[in-house]
DNA sequence: ACTGATTATATTGTATACAATATTGTTGAC
DNA sequence: GTCAACAATATTGTATACAATATAATCAGT
């Protein structure tokens, strides 16, 4: 741990306000969480900075920072603009991925279909992050790639309810097949278009995604 | 201005790097800069987070932080991604864009035709800034919207040196023309694959922004 | 009793002091 | 003369002190 401890505090803050331990709105006292973390504000205060940068907090100067959830418009919005991105990755993959990149891919998808069969939805949900990540670096743009691990990283507490749809799983497979033999042909347009509609949510997806924000 | 003093030192450094004061791997001394603006080492050390976490400097921990010019290849990488981007937002401003955010649009490219007639480049090229707003407005999605106009600013600097190329000005306003008709008639595909061959850097662009690199 | 102004308090923003660590310079051994 | 070890120095990271400003609380006047 060569970090300092206004990073790790800013990990720990950035899990806290992902599994939804602050509320939408709630101030985030600096004199409090610097007792909490047994520190002085000022790490805090970095900490605090890296939060608002990330968009997951507000500052409002000379009033505080005040943790920001995105509410179900901007949670659509994110959602759809990574589907534009992993389109633009697929779309870029598809001609500079390679056969290293490709194994990768197949690999992460084996253990995709492994966690199927053996019903471990966990185990699909973090082996298809690493399949759609597989994908990001075959794109060969690492500033596309880097933006696409980032707003994935973003959204995925929001992610994980999807997987609970039932048959989602099976449906998301069959959607991985495809878009490995679009990217093992070359075929840019199949592969960006079906990544686009796997990632995009719609119908049933947005309806359950709705439901979850209830809470 | 309500403005803290680390937002404006932010704001003035952010200016100076990508003015390239500094050159690529520079150390950006806390206590020289903290001087330099007249304050203490606290806000210059805010503003500096701010410069790494845009990307535009590389914090090494208990060494310091360096400018990071970007290289040849990530600013195509930059622009690739960047492409993209404005490809998704026509593919949606197609759909979405609002009768008012058309006639804004129209209005925003006379005013760079306007600036073609008169031969006032630079003109056009903050115009032109203008017209591409207009549609990440028109995607009706304000994260990408965000998004995009973060990278359109970022790759500001280095979007200037294009208009010195002959010709390109005039070719540049035909691709408008073809992208304003393609979003009024809500033709998705056609939007979003000429935004994206109007954004690329490719063939003599592509030169003529490695030769501006040298320096 | 309610509203407005004024004071008190709390909290953010900044400056400075201190601690921890990396870099540089010097000295000594080979 | 070169390299290694250690001391000296410089710089980052953290804590605390102080200043500026917003929120609250109190009090006067109607």
């Amino acid at each position: 741990m060569e970090l300092k401890r206004a990073d790790k505090i800013a990990d720990k803050l950035e899990e806290l306000v992902f599994k939804g331990e602050y509320k939408d709105g709630q101030r985030l006292d600096e004199i409090r969480l610097a007792e909490h973390f047994s520190v002085s504000r000022t790490p805090i205060r970095e900490a605090l900075q890296r939060l608002v940068m990330s968009g997951m907090a507000e500052q409002i100067p000379r009033r505080g920072v005040f943790v920001r959830q995105p509410g179900p418009v901007e949670l659509i919005e994110m959602f759809e603009t990574m589907a534009e991105l992993e389109a633009a990755c697929g779309r870029f993959a598809a001609a500079r991925i390679t056969d290293e990149g490709l194994t990768r891919l197949k690999t992460a998808n084996d253990r995709c279909q492994q966690a199927i069969d053996e019903k471990d939805a966990l185990r699909y949900y973090s082996e298809n992050e690493v399949f759609h990540q597989e994908i990001y670096r075959g794109s060969a743009n690492s500033y596309l790639e880097k933006e696409a691990l980032r707003l994935q990283n973003r959204l995925k507490p929001y992610r994980r309810v999807q997987l609970r749809l039932r048959g989602r799983m099976k449906q998301s497979m069959s959607e991985h097949v495809i878009i490995v033999e679009a990217l093992e042909s070359g075929d840019a347009e199949l592969a960006s278009r079906t990544l686009r509609n796997h990632v995009a949510v719609q119908g049933e997806k947005f309806h359950q995604l709705m439901a979850t924000l209830q809470n």
